[in-house]
DNA sequence: TGTACATCAGTGAACGCGCGTTCACTGATGTAC
DNA sequence: TGTACATCAGTGAACGCGCGTTCACTGATGTAC
């Protein structure tokens, strides 16, 4: 059973290449993430990650991948099943959290074009946007158009990821970015709330 | 003075460098935006836009601004002042189709990291923003924080921008898109008028 | 328990590529007299 | 109006680089008998 070092078969290369990926990626940003730089990172020749990942494309939507099913385990663990206005924040803020924890792996996951016929990142990318149609739908089941609405949220805390992100907005401590947040979401459920019946 | 073609002095190569990196960014995205690219469709030597840029990151700071610029003007096109909820709406749609239009040119103006030394990068990049804060103060000069209103439909209609681009939002037509930023737009503004006062 | 063999993971040399950037240069433009 | 010269825009060869990907290979692992 390979355990850390040793010249060995190396265990786990696949899963080793999605961890020096996700450093690579933190720490150069996306520019950083070559396949060269990974089999480097992972102490490994050149071509060793051919075994295991068709070409680069094939890398970047993994680490993609897991990206989406962290950002869903970092939702859930803000609020196993949010109802409230304010558990619905609380989910928002781990959101934009997420992004600014994560920058570079944010930016791939979502500012990447990447090829859309994999059904891996296809079916992650779909259970994060599920789970914040159902919190809506599960909030709100009286709001007329919950889809709608459920849009509307997620697209307003995924601009303030990106806003935050891009240093459009104030992100000097996690405070501020987090009462900020809090307020956009209140202020859209208060008029779901008016909207609804 | 040179006019089109002619193996002159070439007249005013700085715009055609601007104007090939914008070409090159819509056909082969940011990956396709090389100085040897532009120079190549510019149909000059590979040096000669050094003779303009100082390096590439200052070419595409060049074209992130002047990307900044065109939207602001496409916004102003949409409505000249707005106030109304409606023509915030309009306002909103023409920034989500601007993202839709040139997708390529929006990422490198929100998703690229870039040197934030370039003056005048910043300056375009504020106008933006305080377009929009202007905006929803005029609009709204009654509410309770008018910054963190302008904030919250600023993230709401570029989250919208994003989603789309990625494909993760329904964009087959342009009127259903336009149908969504209105929706979503006017549920944050119903908010904000029975929060104000 | 021991041997033979197929399978599979990782190696290492090599390829061609486009890139950013440097350098010394050339040829056109515009100015001073 | 004409010449001399400085300035400036664009040239073209060259550099070193890291990249993705190929290929034939080697060495370890696991299975069949």
């Amino acid at each position: 059973m390979p355990k850390s070092s040793g010249p060995y078969h190396h265990g786990d290369l696949r899963a080793a290449c999605l961890r020096a990926a996700s450093e690579l990626l933190e720490e150069s940003g996306s520019g950083g993430l070559s396949l060269r730089a990974v089999a480097r990172r992972a102490g490994v020749s050149p071509t060793a990650p051919y075994r295991h990942y068709a070409d680069r494309d094939a890398l970047v939507s993994a680490v993609a991948t897991e990206g989406y099913r962290e950002l869903a385990g970092h939702l859930t663990t803000a609020h196993p099943s949010p109802s409230a206005p304010d558990d619905l924040a609380a989910v928002a803020i781990a959101y934009v959290r997420f992004a600014l924890e994560h920058p570079a792996l944010f930016r791939v996951m979502f500012a990447e074009p990447c090829d859309p016929g994999n059904d891996d990142r296809a079916t992650a990318t779909a259970a994060v946007s599920e789970y914040v149609t159902a919190l809506v739908r599960r909030a709100f089941p009286d709001a007329t158009g919950p889809d709608a609405l459920a849009t509307a949220v997620w697209a307003l805390v995924h601009g303030l990821a990106f806003l935050h992100l891009d240093g459009k907005l104030d992100a000097s401590t996690p405070e501020v970015v987090a009462d900020q947040v809090r307020a956009a979401v209140h202020a859209l459920l208060a008029a779901s709330g008016s909207g609804a019946r």
